[in-house]
DNA sequence: CGCCTTACTTGACCTGAATCAAGACCCTTG
DNA sequence: CAAGGGTCTTGATTCAGGTCAAGTAAGGCG
């Protein structure tokens, strides 16, 4: 949250993230359907968004870390339209939406804030679609590791090494490949001495490499 | 907007959309990088987003319609990310994003309203992923076509017949392919008598049969 | 009205990723 | 420590859609 708010102000957002709730690996944080009452601030963990349709097609929709907020699908029908599962054992702020409101009313920065997260969201899923309408695999993959090792970086952990916290299949559906392929892109890579890939291990061994071939438009 | 306004809210909200701009065919409302200061409704006309990178690659992000708002993405950095385009003469009204904000802290179902109309955007955008990661070609653009018909039915068009506002080659960026690829699948869709299409001007025949194409799960 | 440009269609061929299949690795759990 | 299931890798093959190319229709404009 950004600064220049007085004490009263800042004791009424501490109650608004008071709520805390553990997820356990594996478990859902909300699911399709169920209404809608609350946003989340991830304090610890990682996550998964994912939609299913009727007929059993699954898209992840995005991998959300400490900081980053869900929920957001859920405002306009006040019910949710994903599923929002831990990937590793995890904790949210249960932040109530109708106070939300109510606070980002009196609070000028908090509905700047409220505002511009959902802006950053609208954003981040035209990238989405970018990577999803005119990248092949390779870029599709270089470009979901920067990202990931960027927000990492952001975080205060290594630009050169992270752990996965999905699989192959989930980064597939993200990145609308099958894991085959998310396979045999990260062995290229490794090939390539890009990086080092052991598992969900992965070490970044040339950052450039990885933004040439994001950029790389194919022979112009 | 919905109802249970008072005279007084309603004025200030009239006194919102006061500014009316003229937006001739083919020519831009905001471009990728320009100042952000309002968002847009649009009154008449028709729009495409798009998002184009260094590298020359292009993404159709939407196509936009009367009744619809864009800008949205310029709200996180104050500056747009991406070009909206009239495709063909429009009129939108020009609401200054910082009387939006003002008017939202004292007019309850303003707010609700804004937060609403981000939130559908982000779900729209979901599934769009979900089209765009998953789905097959002829899955697409009968997608694309029930979605046009239907936004349109809702405006009291016709549910069976429409113009295209837009070229192959857009439906395609937006749809995640070639121009070419559109065509073909557009002549497929007449062979099999699902639709009949001259150049632009599409009549649906039979929209269970496209539903049906939507919803098919390869062999399962 | 006829030219020109842009949009669209269609065919032939190619290729990147999907599919199918087999086996390797690794992490549980008893 | 061994068994077993989930996850990952790799190979062989197929196919949907891309690419390249040619031709056609149609809207805009002098």
């Amino acid at each position: 949250m950004p600064l220049g708010l007085n004490q009263d102000e800042l004791n009424r957002i501490d109650d608004l993230v008071a709520v805390r709730r553990k997820i356990k690996r594996g478990t859902t944080l909300f699911r399709n359907g169920e209404a809608f009452t609350a946003l989340y601030a991830i304090r610890t963990g990682f996550f998964k968004t994912s939609i299913t349709t009727e007929d059993g097609r699954d898209q992840v929709t995005g991998f959300q870390m400490a900081g980053e907020i869900i929920g957001l699908d859920g405002i306009v029908n006040d019910q949710h339209t994903c599923d929002a599962v831990a990937l590793e054992d995890a904790e949210v702020c249960e932040m109530p939406f109708d106070r939300i409101e109510e606070l980002s009313r009196e609070v000028n920065a908090l509905q700047r804030h409220v505002h511009k997260i959902m802006s950053r969201e609208i954003v981040r899923e035209h990238g989405v679609m970018l990577l999803l309408g005119s990248m092949r695999a390779e870029e599709r993959l270089a470009a979901f590791l920067l990202n990931l090792v960027q927000r990492l970086h952001a975080r205060g952990f290594s630009p050169l090494e992270l752990v996965l916290r999905m699989t192959r299949e989930e980064i597939g559906s993200y990145l609308g490949l099958k894991l085959e392929t998310v396979s045999r892109t990260f062995s290229k890579f490794a090939e390539d001495g890009m990086v080092e890939v052991k598992q969900r291990h992965i070490r970044i061994l040339d950052t450039d490499a990885l933004k040439r071939i994001v950029n790389l438009q194919p022979c112009l």
